[in-house]
DNA sequence: TAGCGATTTAGAATTAGTCTAAATCCAGAT
DNA sequence: ATCTGGATTTAGACTAATTCTAAATCGCTA
């Protein structure tokens, strides 16, 4: 149950992945938003009719540990996931809710800072901006 | 629907919340910990035993409006709500999933670098440093 | 005090996600 | 080629969180 599969996003084995796997990876990397585990499903369904949603959610759980996805949760009620595993950045739309993926590399350096102020030993960290996306500023 | 109450948690009114309403927020306010809304449910029957979960519900979206709290939503399954409304930062410990506020005031002076990288209209900025509690780090 | 909008309530409904147990797949041993 | 065990997949039941609905209640203001 603890696996030792730890070559899975290296260099020797990224092929290794099931069909089933395959195509979950392919869903979230194909598109430039960020799908739900129900939007895809659906996807999925497309290339790999008989897939379940249950193997969705053990796949995503598999690519997430394997470090190939990131999963986003927001507001929002289902969690998003982002085939972009470089530390990078969401700006969410108060609006119309549309994550939008960017760099702030300043972002990165706040870490140590961060770290000490919160006294925790630090993994990552995530800045989010919340605001109007391009599209929704024009009608306000 | 859209409302014109604006003066909740400014000079005026605030004393215009309903029983329920002030027993959802006393609740928050009065714990330092983040409560989920079954938690804050829990905690509320105790001041007003008659409060349904809807009203909580109900409750906390009109706080949310009101600005008087802040839902937070990490990886876990439930939203959690924060009393704290000064603009502040998050850490969320990978071990025990225990929510630590802080302030980086680095963080806010990121929201226009921000904005020009995704190109929105911003409202807020927020950062969230994920590592170790200080407790769980001693085991490690 | 009658009427009206806002609020509360209980419980049903919905949604996201997890669990379970049976079926299938596949790699290595025979 | 066949057997076997572990990993994976599947359908569907299940759970937890949250929202919806419709009736009851509250608190004004006319």
């Amino acid at each position: 149950m603890k696996s030792s599969k730890k070559n899975i996003g290296a260099e020797s084995g990224a092929k290794k992945l099931t069909p089933q796997r395959e195509a979950v990876f392919k869903v979230i990397v194909d598109r430039e938003d960020h799908p739900t585990a129900g939007e895809i499903f659906e996807a999925a369904r497309q290339r790999l009719p008989s897939i379940s949603y249950a193997t969705v959610y053990n796949s995503l759980r598999y690519l997430k540990e394997a470090g190939l996805v990131q999963e986003i949760r927001f507001g929002d009620s289902a969690s998003r996931y982002d085939g972009i595993t470089d530390r990078h950045d969401h700006a969410i739309c108060n609006e119309c809710g549309k994550l939008v993926d960017f760099d702030l590399p300043q972002t990165a350096q706040l870490m140590q800072a961060a770290a000490r102020k919160s006294q925790f030993k630090p993994e990552s960290v995530h800045l989010t901006l919340r605001g109007l996306c391009a599209d929704c500023r024009e009608y306000q």
